[in-house]
DNA sequence: TTAAAAATAT
DNA sequence: AATATTTTTA
């Protein structure tokens, strides 16, 4: 800020020799103040960076008030920074990993090429030409915008914390209201669960997905490729199947209850999609939109390495498959216990991924499914759970009532 | 530019 | 229905 201080007032000095090195001494300085502040937002990642800086500032200024000669220091010479460990100036060109460019929330150049914006670091070769320090508050306010990008986690508005441990040591935008501009809102009181679930999607599939506004909420936000608005028009174009489908998003409700399903129906690997959507009761859900959820679910599911077995990672929060569903041993344990009823809530977590699993204990499932799961196995045993040398638990036949296989993995969904 | 999620195709 | 591929978005 106010970021000429006019030094040399009187250059009239003819050392003007002189008074260009002091110049650029405190120009320096400011630079490295500007640098400090940034850095500052990091002091707890950065806390030797942000004293590097600090006493390089302290250097400088000492420099510059005792007037010596601070002819060489010449920043990028690379030449000394090797031995050194002296804090001086040169070191910072090494921090200064920051690129921004993310999203500039709410200036949007429309259309404009997001240009290269280069975060001009004090530093500079020719720190004449660039001296331009225009940027100084506008520089700093982008960066400090750019600050709370690097974890914006794009969480749902989600239900409010739950009450769980909410360890994680970001620093949350959530506050404001820009935060989260999830184009659909869901999040209805499902707890409640007035049975009716209003979901995010538009009306029908078959309808035409042009003039969706739809009523009472939601509908998918971006407008897909047919573009939003399209009052336009191309009717030429077949109407049958024209557009894509607009993208759905799986709310933490929406995939709670499919997780709900899940359970219900015995495990992802032998439910259907139909009978999930039916399970889910979703209204507007297609199948579609279920089976390629289901997709990614089983994807996810799937055996992330058979190379971990043995190394019990203890800082990986591990999980543990019951029926086919995730869940985290805690929980498992618990409801093992109490042999409780399924409604150990589970869906999403606070941040917004899924963290699966209201599970139900074997005891009681769908006979339907069990039916399904003796009609699948071939079909389950056929891929490559068993097949990696691990230890082969599985191969034994177990009878549809046991089936709970467990295994470790990571918590990805 | 990549990666993940959803949609669509096979 | 399951899986593969493509498209869209972050």
């Amino acid at each position: 800020m106010n970021g000429m201080i006019n030094y040399h007032n009187n250059n009239h000095h003819d050392s003007s020799n002189y008074d260009e090195k002091m110049q650029r001494t405190q120009e320096y300085i400011d630079s490295l103040e500007e640098e400090r502040r940034k850095i500052l937002v990091f002091q707890r990642e950065l806390p030797l960076c942000l004293e590097l800086v600090t006493q390089a500032i302290e250097t400088c200024k000492q420099q510059l008030s005792s007037g010596t000669t601070v002819t060489e220091y010449n920043f990028h010479g690379q030449s000394e920074c090797s031995e050194q460990t002296s804090t001086d100036g040169p070191v910072l060109e090494e921090f200064i990993p920051i690129k921004r460019a993310l999203s500039s929330d709410d200036d949007e150049q429309q259309s404009r090429k997001p240009k290269k914006s280069n975060i001009s670091n004090g530093n500079d070769t020719d720190n004449k030409s660039n001296n331009n320090d225009k940027a100084a508050s506008s520089k700093k306010s982008d960066w400090l915008r750019s600050v709370q990008l690097w974890n914006q986690t794009p969480d749902p508005p989600q239900k409010e914390d739950s009450p769980k441990k909410v360890s994680v040591v970001e620093v949350k935008r959530n506050g404001s209201s820009g935060g989260a501009f999830h184009p659909f809102k869901k999040e209805k009181s499902i707890g409640a669960n007035a049975g009716k679930l209003d979901v995010p999607k538009s009306g029908d599939k078959t309808s035409i997905p042009a003039a969706e506004a739809s009523s009472t909420e939601e509908t998918g936000g971006t407008s897909g490729g047919g573009g939003g608005g399209n009052g336009g028009s191309k009717k030429e174009e077949k109407e049958g199947q024209s557009q894509r489908k607009s993208r759905r998003c799986w709310s933490p409700e929406l995939h709670k209850r499919f997780l709900l399903a899940l359970q219900q129906l015995g495990g992802a690997h032998v439910a259907t999609p139909k009978q999930i959507r039916e399970l889910m009761k979703v209204d507007g859900l297609t199948n579609d939109e279920v089976k390629s959820h289901l997709q990614k679910y089983r994807l996810h599911n799937r055996r992330p390495s058979p190379s971990i077995h043995s190394n019990n990672n203890p800082q990986a929060p591990q999980f543990v498959v019951v029926g086919g569903i995730w869940m985290p041993p805690p929980e498992y344990a618990a409801m093992a216990a109490t042999t409780g009823s399924g409604e150990a809530s589970g869906g999403a977590n606070s941040n917004g991924i899924y963290a699966p699993i209201p599970t139900l204990p074997p005891p009681f499932q769908d006979p339907s499914a069990s039916l399904k799961q003796k009609q699948r196995y071939k079909q389950l045993h056929s891929d490559d759970r068993g097949s990696n040398s691990g230890g082969g638990v599985h191969s034994n036949s177990h009878s549809t009532s046991s089936s709970t296989d467990t295994a470790t993995t990571s918590p990805n969904y």
